[in-house]
RNA sequence: GCUCGGGUGGUGGAAUAGGUAGACACGCAGGACUUAAAAUCCUGUGGGCAGCAAUGUCCGUACGGGUUCAAUUCCCGUCCCGAGCACCA
């Protein structure tokens, strides 16, 4: 019989889905597993080959600890809101929701063929009213709770009007906006809307002012992570620095938790490490220095974590936009200053990168003393100091700042060395080691000793506290856009005022067009009556970010009307064990994802206070595009192999119209009407093709759809090729070319368990050969999928079937087992022989454990052999030998052995994975 | 510039508490079956040298050193590639 993939797909996964074969409820007798996909963003383009290979591993892991006795929760749903579809409503004047329905479908018909076992009774979308109810819902939360910082958790607006009530603010500390201080008296004679502008200040979602990354040609703002390189993500448009009044969420409240909570978590180093590097924590001081424009004299602070190298400030740095400028530009000053700060504004966020290595700056006529030298020093602006980090100001040391040294050496400013024999001459000494010198009270320390000296002398002074600073600032929340979630906040009396909840979800209204009005205002103010009881409603909408924050929780309980997860759903799926997703998400969706759910966590809304136990990024699959050679000025093409020997010019061919890099001529012909009558100088009567690693792209013709891998190998071989391809977390190319490989085995494997054409599976008892090719298998299997190494399983059921040809093994006893282990890679195949098997049921309900126990062998075997010596030895040999061969191997041995000499070797132990380790 | 990864046949990649490097697969070459093709199966396949041959022998995991009886694996230095961060004081 033969193997017949695409009726036997068809049929099964009908089966499923008639059967409901993965719906998953509750269910207390069985462990919970929760395995989870970054959901996708329904785009236009339909998926290629490159995004099934998260989905591919965390289906077969799914399916393995489903095998291992877990109830698996593995759903799937769409990241539907978003700007593309929005983008291409602008141009069409399509709804995007029609647009995104579409998408979806197609997604859908693609995820289908491939044979995922998802949950689909519990899809989510984003965009779907029944879902951003609880995208509103957390965002009033965070409206009404505040951030102590004593307790270090999110608590009650409400709790916190009471202590305003009987104490002011002056004990309250909270992470806020600069808020002045206030007696309960002054609180108390407060208006309304005073009253409402400093709760705003303390509110976890609040509206404030900020410097935002502005995007013209989209006509909104981006968060940090939606640009790169002063560029928005989507698009590739240029982004300005605009302040203006903006929704925010204060993560940055969250910061220490966020980073101290990765040492809890089971990601990739590097990945932690990259969300290190954007919490950006630093330790240090803040100090104040005493500073006057000669008519007036001010503290200022500023942030450093060198207060070690107080006694070489030689000047001090205002960023252009800190409110500092203003207070110390002298009069003689004004006009070169208020030039310098317009040409700093006018510079894009692109053209500041840009020029980084450019020094530029403006002297603002006030001077500064340096408590600790007492010398008068120039305060100075200069863009390379940033607005939003610290104070916006800083200690200038150019002897051991690159960044001061530069700007030192420009403005002709003195340089003090303060490290023992450093050289300053051409560049600062930015290196944290050597022993202070020219510093007073901290000569002869080292730089390690002198730092915390510093901060303690500061301290004891009156001049500085010790300070952490991190770099995460808070998110900005409004998008100018039409396609998101809206606020669920009108504005009553010019007070930003909640929704009931009630009165969630607060739908998107319908539009006309999807752009700004004439006079800049989000699409939302085209909404006929945008407004809640006669008041306006906030015209914002919310970003990406905000529907993918909690989804994980959604899915644990998607149809709950009353609240986000029932706490009984809750209490049962805890969190996601298992994530699977790109790199990409690193400092967007999982900082945001992780703050969410700790502010959930709490109020008690949710158990665990991570929502990613273990993070695994599956790199991405790169296009491999062919070319063919046309000798310039004709219509001849020459095979790659020849090209050399003319001018050609190299022209990209659709990578569908190739195969193992030889051209179909013939489909080439008709590929386009320019190589019709397309001539061709071939090598050994084939037409070779070049190629290069590009990204997947419709310009470069190399992307290839899934759909075409299944009707021509099914699905089985593209899951198990996706695998065999390399590392799952490693980025590399499409490459079909070994694809037959794999497809061969299906075969191979499916022939085992017949003789001609009949069905043909022998009830006799197996050899210890046969045992052993099985265990081999399973314990490497397993091993393997535990460790996300599918690529070396997918070989070893390659050598696991070369082996039983060898013993033209057809034994029930052998395949069986074997047909459980491959059920997670190829379910389809496996489902069909199972039921051929004559099992009744879907091999998704088998138990793997009850297979195998009656085979089960033991793990570790010891051999007692003679040996002296003093170091621990290990011989590589096969598994579970007779007693005789080991000593045997060991007596005829390679050279090493001989060298232990005439020793006693107490015993010989032998460990699953072939090791033998000789001890005495 | 800083921080992580990584350099293994013609190709994708195996193998690291140090122990026969190149599993498995692709490709290639030869063979069987076939009128032929597809499919399938078998054999060979890192390089050099010697041999009719089985085989022997030397060199080989980016490069140069080191530790060790033994190094793709550990240490030091150099060169390349990839990813992330980048005026964060």
């Amino acid at each position: 019989m033969e193997y017949n993939f695409l009726e036997i797909e068809k049929k099964w996964q009908k089966y499923w889905s008639d059967n409901e074969v993965f719906k998953v409820e509750i269910d207390p007798s069985k462990p919970k597993y929760y395995v989870l996909d970054m959901f996708p963003y329904p785009s236009g383009a339909g998926l290629h080959v490159g995004h099934p290979l998260g989905y591919i591993a965390s289906d077969i892991y799914s399916r393995y600890k489903r095998l291992k006795g877990y109830n698996v929760l593995h759903p799937m749903g769409y990241d539907a809101f978003g700007l593309p579809a929005e983008q291409y409503a602008i141009q069409t004047g399509q709804h995007p929701a029609v647009t995104t329905e579409k998408n979806i479908a197609r997604y859908r018909e693609q995820l289908d063929r491939i044979g995922f076992s998802y949950d689909w009774s519990r899809e989510i979308r984003t965009c779907d009213p029944s879902y951003y109810k609880w995208t509103q819902w957390a965002f009033l939360e965070m409206f009404a709770h505040w951030y102590n910082i004593e307790t270090d958790r999110a608590e009650k607006i409400s709790d916190l009007i009471t202590v305003f009530e009987k104490e002011g603010n002056l004990n309250i500390k909270a992470s806020c906006s600069n808020v002045k201080k206030f007696t309960a008296d002054e609180w108390n004679q407060f208006s309304e809307k005073e009253k409402a502008d400093i709760l705003m200040c303390y509110r976890i979602a609040y509206l404030g002012e900020t410097s935002v990354n502005w995007c013209a040609a989209l006509g909104t703002v981006l968060a940090n992570d939606e640009v790169k390189d002063g560029i928005s993500i989507r698009g590739g448009y240029p982004v300005e620095q605009k302040k203006m009044l903006q929704w925010q969420l204060r993560v940055s409240a969250y910061a220490e938790r966020l980073l101290k909570d990765l040492d809890s978590i089971d990601w990739t180093d590097s990945l932690k490490e990259m969300q290190r590097n954007w919490i950006g924590r630093s330790e240090g001081a803040e100090m104040i220095f005493k500073v006057s424009n000669g008519l007036q004299e001010f503290d200022m602070e500023i942030f450093t974590t060198r207060a070690d190298t107080v006694f070489g400030v030689t000047f001090m740095v205002l960023a252009p936009e800190s409110d500092w400028v203003d207070k110390l530009t002298t009069p003689q000053q004004r006009k070169a200053v208020e030039d310098y700060v317009n040409y700093c504004k006018k510079k894009t966020e692109r053209e500041r990168i840009a020029e980084t290595r450019k020094v530029t700056g403006i002297f603002t006529g006030s001077y500064a003393v340096n408590p600790f030298t007492n010398e008068k020093i120039p305060v100075w602006i200069s863009e390379y100091v940033l607005a939003g980090y610290g104070t916006g100001a800083i200690m200038a040391v150019p002897a051991h700042d690159s960044r001061d040294y530069a700007f030192a050496k420009q403005f002709n400013l003195p340089i003090v060395p303060l490290i023992e024999g450093c050289d300053v001459s051409d560049e600062s000494f930015d290196a944290k080691n050597g022993v202070m010198c020219n510093s007073g009270f901290l000569n002869g320390l080292s730089v390690e000793q002198a730092i915390p000296a510093a901060i303690e002398e500061v301290e004891k002074r009156g001049i500085g506290w010790r300070k952490v600073n991190y770099r995460l600032r808070d998110a900005i929340f409004s998008r100018q856009r039409y396609w998101g979630e809206p606020f669920p906040i009108y504005y009553k009396d010019g007070i930003a005022t909640p929704l009931g909840f009630e009165h969630l979800p607060l739908k998107l209204p319908e539009i006309d067009k999807f752009l700004p009005t004439e006079d800049g205002e989000p699409p939302l103010a085209r909404a006929g009556n945008w407004t809640f009881e006669g008041y306006p409603l906030e015209k914002s909408t919310m970003p990406g970010f905000a529907g993918s924050s909690a989804y994980y929780l959604r899915y644990m309980d998607p149809h709950n009307d009353n609240s986000l997860v029932s706490k009984e759903a809750d209490e049962y799926w805890k969190n996601v064990d298992l994530y699977i997703g790109g790199t990409e998400h690193a400092t967007g969706h999982l900082i945001y994802s992780r703050f969410w759910n700790k502010f959930l966590f709490d109020l008690g809304y949710v158990c665990e206070s991570e929502p990613f136990k273990k993070l695994v990024n599956q790199g991405m699959i790169q296009g491999r595009s062919n070319f063919v050679y046309r000798i310039k000025g004709t219509n001849k093409f020459v095979s790659c192999g020849l090209k050399d020997k003319y001018d050609t010019t190299e022209i990209h061919v659709d990578v569908n119209i190739v195969s193992n890099d030889r051209l179909n001529i013939d489909a080439f012909r008709k590929w386009m009407p320019e190589f019709a009558d397309a001539e061709f100088i071939l090598e050994n009567g084939e037409y070779i093709c070049g190629w290069a690693i590009e990204k997947m792209s419709k310009s470069m013709f190399n992307v290839v759809n899934p759909d075409m891998v299944c009707d021509k190998y099914g699905a089985d071989t593209l899951r198990m090729y996706e695998m065999f391809l390399g590392p799952l977390e490693q980025s590399k190319p499409w490459d079909t070319n070994g694809i037959d490989g794999v497809h061969r085995f299906l075969k191979r494997f499916w022939r085992l368990f017949f003789n001609k054409d009949k069905f043909s599976v022998s009830y006799e008892k197996a050899s210890i050969k046969e045992y052993k090719i099985l265990h081999k298998l399973i314990k490497k299997v397993e091993d393997d999928i535990e460790n996300f190494s599918f690529n070396t399983s997918v070989s070893a059921f390659m050598i696991a079937v070369n082996e039983l040809y060898e013993t033209g093994c057809n034994k029930r006893e052998i395949l069986e087992p074997m047909l459980i282990l491959l059920s997670p890679f190829a379910p389809h195949v496996a489902e069909e022989l199972w039921s051929l098997l004559g099992h009744g049921d879907s091999i998704s309900k088998a138990i793997f454990p009850e297979y195998i126990q009656s085979y089960t062998v033991e793990d570790t075997f010891e051999y007692p052999v003679a040996f002296n010596g003093k170091m621990r030895f290990k011989l590589t040999l096969k598994r579970d030998l007779p007693k005789s061969e080991i000593e045997d191997l060991v007596a005829k041995s390679p050279e090493t052995l001989k060298y232990l000499g005439e020793g006693k070797i107490s015993k010989i132990i032998v460990v699953p994975n072939k090791i033998i380790n000789i001890v005495f």
